[in-house]
This record gives structure tokens, C-alpha cells and sequence, in this order.
DNA sequence: CATGAATGAGGGTTCATTCAT
DNA sequence: GATGAATGAACCCTCATTCAT
């Protein structure tokens, strides 16, 4: 009636949204993404089946959503990390640590990668993915910039080194599956000195 | 007893198997590995479904297969690649050359990474191919090593270079799945180059 | 070309015929009727598929076949029996435990009432296999009835009492299946004495 | 929250689950449990397949609760029969005659032992179907005793003999296949008959 | 809005039977 | 005769989606 019931039940409806998406990470984070189903996300949301539908067109449409909210906030973060105070190399080592972590970021770069690879997500998801991947590529190429400038940082386009820089993290996050781990330790220093600036003699 | 060629048919049936792992990755490489059913395998395969159940056990044993092929192929490959004649960087660079071509490797290699990411595939595929996977790497440290001993390779662990390095060419592999491409180009040398010795001042 | 290899064919064809039938009744007593597929009982007969179908119309035949040959066995055996020398209980004893032993003869027992039972088997063998029983029961009768002329054997229609001593050792095999076995001792005297004559006060 | 009426879906929920278990009982009594689909149990109560699985976690579900449904009320069935007024003889009689009978409770006799006989069914449905078919031995057992103490019913440990009783009906069932029935009259008065004291001369 | 029963196409798999060799 | 590869219909079961309540 009131324009405040609106604007509360549009909060609700938001509320309720990031539930089901929060809810439905968990689940794909623990048990995958293709033996997931609307049932199990609706299980765990605490929710009906029905009630999915009411915020979301489609399975579909809930993995994409994680997929940008996730990506989105990644843009941010590693946003703030290039324009903070500090040297490259310890931006990239920072960048590094948190992606090497088994937690959260994890579970998206997971998602991501299953998201890209898999048929079962539609070109749609595929193409936007990529297109928010290829963007969050800027902030870090700006940090190889910096260090370039500084001296720290090995010549080249700063963008390709992104590319590669996140690349190599992203190898590495998919060798470590859980049940199926690679049993070699990977680690920040050594791999931000792989970008390291190459003294002439 | 048997009025039939025992041994030609053991050649037919090596055949049969042969054309039905072929179809079959085609058809995954086309298609993605998670909706590829026994019926499009069967298709490809021009056979009938009952047929596939000849040749395999189950679906998961026709991936099983592929995997098994594949990998152990490439670790023919580049093994005979690191007892080559030729300077360590060289051969990182033809190993990387060969992986970023989009041929048939690549279809390999991202039915690898499906599978390991998978939940489709069973927890035993994701082992076998992690551990096939982790093999593969010793011919690679084992040119690291020898990089090291020229003095053109940068120090560490040559099993752990050896780890970032695969680890970087597969992340960029990813990053060209076809209708998902990154628009950034990689090159080789570049990539090469940052595995380089950095000589002390 | 000489009528003498004729015979011999003729003879190896049986001999063939004999052994696919126990190797089939074997399979079944195992592994079960329904789960024993065409390629199981060539497997145990150590020939091929093909061959099961130049002596076999069909599967439906070979169980057709086994049931056959058992019961028609088992008539020779009641009606040896029912001439013998001795009296009406000694024999029902003897059939009793010949019957509660859980020998090959439980096997066909139970490949009786499953054929019997089972919509598997076709109309025509269902039939067949009623008939045979029936006709089984008379060298049972005649038992009946010569007890009774001894006056060791309770009064009324031979063939009735036959049919329910039957039914009764029947109904108690079907109570003995391995893997649900109802914990009761059976024992022939306490059965062959339900069929005592009264004595009248 | 919910705007549907909880107790009437409860309701609903029951009353479908009774259906189809009716419906399958009454299609595996015409077609036998060996050749009876989901489908075909599907069509029978009128729904959809998916629906089944709704109501039942599989086929083995539905038939485990049709067995479960009848022998208990067949237990409650006999053992207000075995605490009623009357003479053990005239309870025995009742027995048999319902049970000769050719009604809802001969279909019921046959599935379970089919069940009983049959390996489609699970190991674990085999053992429920024995347990309860030898727990409602007992009111059968204790009908025998009263009838031992009016020195009507013949020696021996009333369980046996009880087991005996219910096995010869049991084993009569089984004669009356529809289309393959042995041609003799089962007659219950005969039948208790067996069981009648023997008096010592 | 909330609910969960209903749907049915599609998944992997089995198996009796046929037939070219 | 002997063989076993080939077939394809049928099985049980899953699940994204719809819709009456």
C-alpha cells in the first residue's frame, strides 16, 4: 500500500536473492556443480522449489548470478589491491596468497572454470564470463605497470603479464581439487620472482 | 572350433576401440564432456548404443579411456622431447608452441581439466589423471634442470618450475576455450622467457 | 556322408543338448532365475551365444527344457518308488527327505514355482509344467491308497491326500529358500504322521 | 507462510500412496512381479512415472510396502482370528477358507513368494518378507495349542505344527496359478482334518 | 507470494536375438 | 557348425520446469 511496504519488500526480495545464492555456492562448493540440483539449492536455502522460481527464471540464471556477483567482487578487490599504497611485488604476492588459499575465492575460481568449460552453461554465460575475466585483467596490469616503472618487474606488455600472471594462479587453483591435489606446494615468493625484473649485465 | 580369423578379429575389435575413443573425443571436444551422452558417442561412433557396451564397460570407462590415451601420449611426447639434443629453452619453447596451437592436444587437455573438475567423472578418473598428470611433469623438471645447469634457467626446485610452468600453459589453455576466447594473445617466448636465468648484478 | 556319422551327430547333438542343460540348471540354482542371461549360461556351458541358438529356439526353451527333463526325472523316481516293496509311510518318509534335503532336487523345486509364478515364462510353459505335476501326484495317490488298504493312511480321495502331502512338502521347500530361511525345523515323521489313520474309538 | 493446507496435502499425500500401491498390487497379480515396470504401475494408478518418485524412493520401495501392507494386516487378520471365541478346529477351518479363496489375499500369497523366490527382489526385502511371514506363525502356533489343550489338535510343538498348517496352504496357493491350476478340489474340512487329534487306541 | 505435486524427456545400462563371417 | 559383434527396445531412475492450490 504504502510506498515503504514496496521499498521493504523490495529489501526482502534482495534479502532473499543473495540467500539463495549464498545458499547455493555452499552447496556447489561442497558437492559440484553438475550433481547439484534446484532441489538441493532449494534444500539448503531452506526454501520450496517453487519459491526459486519466483527469483530466478532458471537453474541457469543462479549460477550465472554467482558467477557475476563472485567475479564482480573479485573486480573490486583486486581493484582496491592496484590503487593501494605499496610495491608491486607485494600487490602480486597478496594476490598470489589469497588465491593459493583453499577458501572461498577458491570455490569461485572453481565455479569459473566449470562455468567456461562446461556445455551445460549457455554461450550467454560462457561469453560474459570471459568478458568479466578479460576486465579484471586491467587492475592487474596496471600493478604490473607500477612495477615496471619501479624497476621491479620484468619488461613486457603489462597486460599479457597479467594474463600470464593470472593464468599461472588459475593452473595452479586447478590442481588443487580437492581428491585430486597435485603433490607439489606452490608458493607466492617464488612464483611472484618468476616476474621479477631481469638485471641487464 | 573357431571357423573365424581369431586374430583378425582381435585387430577389428583394437579398431573398433580406437574409432570409438576417437569419436568420442571429437564429439566432447565439440560438445563439452558433461552433456555428452552414450547415445552422441554411439552417433559419432556411426554404431549402435548397445554396441559401445561391446567395446567398454561403461560411459566412465570411454572417458577413463580417453584420458589414459591422451595422457599417457604426451608423456611419450614430452618425454622424448627432454632426451632431445637442443638447449633447455628450446624445448620449453616447442612444448609451449605445441600446447598453444589449438589442435588436438588442446582438445586433450581440456577434457583433462573437465575431468578433474568434474563431479560428473568419477573420484577414481580424477585420480588416475591427476596422478598421470603429476608424472608428466618429471620430464619437464627434468629440462629445468638441465636449464639449470646451463646457467639459462632460473634457480629452484626444478620439479616446482616444472609445476608453474605446465600449471601456466594449461591456465592459458583455458582461457581459449572456443566461443570464450580472452582476447589477449600469448606468445611463447615471452612465456619462455620468464622461466629465464636472472644473473646476479 | 556315411549314416554312421549321421548317428554320431545325432549323439554328439544330445550329448551337447545335456550339457547346456546342467550347466544352465547349475547357473540358475546359483546365481537365481532371473538375473541368468543367455550369455551367462553359455559362459558356464563354455560355448558361444550363437551356439545356444542352433540347439535352442530360445531361452524361454532351454528353461522349458530343464523344467521338462526335471520333472519328467522325478516321475520316474515317484513311480519307482510307489512300486517298491514296503509300507505307505516308509515311502512317504522316503519322499519327505528326499525332498526337504537341499539338494539338487530343491533346485528344481523352486525352478518349478518360479517358472510356474513368473509371467517370464510364457502361457505355454506355465501349462506344461501344471500338467507334468498333476500327472506326478498319481504314483503319490497310489502310495495314498495302499496305505490305506493297510489301514495305515487317513480316509478319503487318494489323490486329494496326495495333492496336499505334496503341496504341503512343496509349500515347505518354498520356505527354505537360502537367504531367507524361516528358522523352523521340518521333520519327514512329524509330516508323514499328519497323514496317520485315525483309529476310530 | 505456506498458504496451502498442510493436513489436507497430508491427506492427499496418503491417500496417493494407497492408490498406487493398490494399483501395483492388482497389476502384478495380473501380470506377474517379474515383468511389472514402473511404467506399467505408473499407468495402472494413472500417473506420470516421475510421479512414483514422489511417493517411493524406487520400484524396490513399492514392492517392499506392498508386502509390508499385507502381511501386516494379514498378522492382524490372524491373530484377532486367534483370540476370538470358538474351537481351534472352527479358527483353522476360517483359515483356510479365506485363504482358499481366490481373492485380494491369494494375490497377496503369490508376491510374496514370489518375492521370496525371486532374486529381482533385494536380499533385503527377501529377509522383511521372512521375518514377518515367520512372526505370524505365532497366533497360527497358538490357535494349535488351545486346540492340544481341548484335546482336539494333534501332538507336537504347536510352532511345528503351526508351520506345517500354513505351509500346505500356502503350497495350495500356489497350485491355483490362474491359467495354469492343478484340476483338484482343496477342501478346507479335509485340510483341518490332518491336524485332528489321533486317539489312542 | 509460497508451495510441492506433477510431468516427461532424457540419462546410462542390459539383454535376447540375429547374422555375416 | 561355430562364433561373437551388432542391434535396439525396454528397463529404472533423475531433474528442470510448470501450475493448481
Amino acid at each position: 500500500m504504502s510506498p515503504r511496504n514496496v521499498e521493504r519488500d523490495l529489501l526482502q526480495r534482495e534479502k532473499r536473492i543473495n540467500h539463495i545464492l549464498d545458499s547455493a555456492l555452499e552447496t556447489i562448493a561442497v558437492r559440484g556443480i553438475g550433481s547439484v540440483s534446484i532441489n538441493d539449492i532449494a534444500a539448503a536455502a531452506g526454501m520450496s522449489i517453487g519459491s526459486m522460481y519466483h527469483y530466478f527464471k532458471s537453474k541457469n540464471e543462479i549460477i550465472s548470478e554467482i558467477l557475476r556477483r563472485g567475479q564482480t567482487d573479485y573486480g573490486k578487490h583486486v581493484t582496491g589491491l592496484s590503487v593501494q599504497q605499496g610495491s608491486a611485488q607485494d600487490k602480486l604476492f597478496q594476490l598470489c596468497e589469497s588465491w593459493l588459499a583453499l577458501d572461498n575465492s577458491w570455490a569461485y575460481t572453481i565455479l569459473i572454470h566449470t562455468a567456461r568449460l562446461s556445455d551445460a552453461s549457455s554461450e550467454e554465460i560462457r561469453r560474459a564470463v570471459t568478458e568479466r575475466f578479460t576486465n579484471n585483467l586491467c587492475p592487474v596490469a596496471s600493478v604490473m605497470e607500477q612495477g615496471q616503472r619501479d624497476g621491479h618487474i620484468v619488461n613486457g606488455d603489462p597486460l599479457e603479464l597479467a594474463y600470464y600472471f593470472v593464468s599461472l594462479i588459475q593452473g595452479l587453483t586447478l590442481q588443487r581439487m580437492p581428491g585430486a591435489e597435485v603433490p607439489i606446494q606452490a608458493r607466492a615468493s617464488s612464483i611472484v620472482s618468476l616476474f621479477a625484473a631481469k638485471p641487464q649485465l
